[in-house]
DNA sequence: TATAGCGTTGACAACGTTGTCATAAAGGTT
DNA sequence: AACCTTTATGACAACGTTGTCAACGCTATA
């Protein structure tokens, strides 16, 4: 045949089994990578594939196999837009080589409405998994949705996870104390702490990991050194501006992550307290804000887009009948040090 | 058969015709909003919806109306994660809003296989219509996979529009006039300048704004003061660096976006030179991260969510056959005065 | 030689929706 | 009364794939 022209109607299974002189199903078997289909056959048929350019339709897959080849990504709208982004990219990442779509659901609030939403978010995808990231893998409502459409889903860092679900998650707790020991190492005593929001598991470990550190090298745990922060700038200025205000002053400030501690920066700049001459300060995850920030943060790496593309592989797998076991469900943090806390 | 025996499993079209006592075509009409159906009929109709909390099975629908009901949004993999992160949150708001899905696309560099790879993502969700962030609504190869597959498209501020197709973009160069005008007012003369990457369009506009401001004022433009950036934060430093190496200083530097301002302040600090006392510094964008440094950005704020909400409404409308035209497609910018700069 | 088993293939019925066309009922015009 | 229109409704065939099941042709065993 000559050079086709042929671009505007894609090219139907019908087509390909034509042209390959086989029946449909083979060629679904072909696509498909089933078993039980001469090697012979196969190849009459990828090459015909090949030359029309075919492409499996998705809805006419979905609708017969019942499934959507979709995975849904659920996420609080962030005051920390870095951290979020990795997510998505370590989701995409993985869909992208296992052929499925990444929808996104962003989420502004968690309230009555969210269950609801999640629903309809749900049927109108027909989703074949989805993931849920902190702290919405905590929501009663919405997993009771998720079990009763018998959705699987993945948690990321959730705070209870439920036993039969996925969840991923990070040596939080061990990182956080290798934090607070170091900074015990550099001298530091007066060692305030910035708490994560109360509804995320991340916070608790967090704190609980300084806590560990502190009792470990014998230094008293003050509670007015300890502040309630929410993860977000705002209250982790207000977190520092309180800490600032003592009478007896930290010599740093540990925020449970790095939105919070640019937020400790800001008040520091406004009260012409110089980091880290006169205030050291740290951060908790790494995002791409924190190498940029003045003075560039010590933090904790976590790997948040390993994570993510974990989730996913997890997700699908089982979605396959696969088991998981075997894959990494646990991530390791670390310690990087840059230039805003110094020895004393 | 199988009609009405689980319950499990979601309501069809059939269990509600069944309860509402017509015919499945009629539940569709009312589903669709279709004309020519009794009010009485499409209150029944309703009312057995709500109660078997029926919803489409967008694969089904997909495949007979030959379409998808989703939007595919695709974006270079930003250094700026703010900028995207108001992009996904204002296509996503009017996706929900039109019941569409949303699909992301994240491409981490433009080579050679972005087309491939476009066309792949393309087909394999069977897209209803593309968002084209910049650049990528000004790359050849992408846009004739595009019309080659009949999808439309609507591009986010495209250095040269294709006349046929949605753009969508804002008042850069009016924007940056007004800024620079606004900094010659405060008595500054010596004003440098940090180009964008020159692939955006949104540069060479917003150089053109500060351009015509300076001659309005009878400024002479000082090619030293002139420098190339990439819109990231490592080119805003480096471009700094340069700057701050003159003899003849600046008294302040204009950055064509907030990642590079940002970067122009880390600078700035790292030399000691105090920002505004001895340097002003602004930015573009006004994204959530210009409030959060130190000091607080003075820049433009660009309604970036509002944007990709059009691109998307005109993208739908158009795909229904309904004319576009009444819709806002080309939006203001606003000065953000913050306390980056001072009066000289 | 007959028979059971397995690898290979195809015919055909789902899947749940929308599009097309037919038909019935209602209203308007001569 | 006869004839058009318009409005309201339903029957049925797509849409493009996968699942099910039957059938075919081999080979190995009884």
């Amino acid at each position: 045949m000559t050079k086709g022209d042929e671009r505007h109607n894609t090219a139907t299974i019908f087509d390909v089994a034509k042209l390959a002189g086989v029946s449909i199903k083979t060629v679904s078997r072909v696509v498909n990578n089933e078993p039980n289909v001469s090697q012979k056959t196969r190849e009459k048929v990828n090459v015909a594939v090949e030359q029309l350019q075919y492409r499996p339709n998705s809805a006419a897959r979905g609708l017969s196999a019942k499934k959507s080849f979709a995975i849904g990504l659920v996420y609080e709208n962030p005051e920390e837009f870095s951290y979020i982004n990795a997510v998505i990219n370590g989701a995409f990442s993985a869909c992208e080589a296992e052929n499925y779509s990444l929808l996104i659901k962003p989420t502004t609030v968690i309230d009555e409405e969210i269950a609801g939403d999640i629903r309809q978010f749900v049927a109108q995808a027909q989703l074949d998994g989805m993931i849920l990231t902190a702290p919405i893998g905590d929501n009663a409502e919405v997993v009771a949705v998720l079990d009763s459409q018998r959705i699987p889903y993945a948690s990321i860092t959730p705070k209870n996870p439920p036993a039969e679900s996925i969840t991923i998650d990070c040596e939080d707790e061990q990182a956080s104390f290798e934090l607070a020991t170091y900074l015990i190492e550099q001298g530091h005593r007066q060692i305030a702490f910035i708490k994560g929001h109360p509804d995320h598991w991340a916070s608790s470990e967090r704190f609980a990991g300084y806590e560990r550190a502190l009792m470990a090298s014998g230094i008293e745990l003050r509670p007015e050194l300890i502040v309630q922060g929410y993860f977000d700038f705002a209250s982790g200025r207000a977190a520092a501006a309180s800490l600032l205000d003592l009478s007896d002053l930290p010599t740093v400030i540990v925020a449970s992550n790095d939105a919070m501690a640019s937020g400790v920066l800001y008040e520091a700049m406004e009260r012409n307290i110089a980091v880290p001459r006169d205030l050291s300060v740290t951060g908790f995850d790494d995002t791409p804000m924190a190498a940029q920030m003045w003075p560039p943060l010590t933090t904790v790496r976590q790997p948040i887009s390993q994570m993510a593309d974990a989730a996913v592989r997890r997700l699908i797998a089982s979605a396959r009948g696969e088991d998981g076991q075997a894959m990494e469900t646990r991530f390791k943090c670390e310690l990087v040090i840059r230039s805003s806390c110094r020895a004393i």
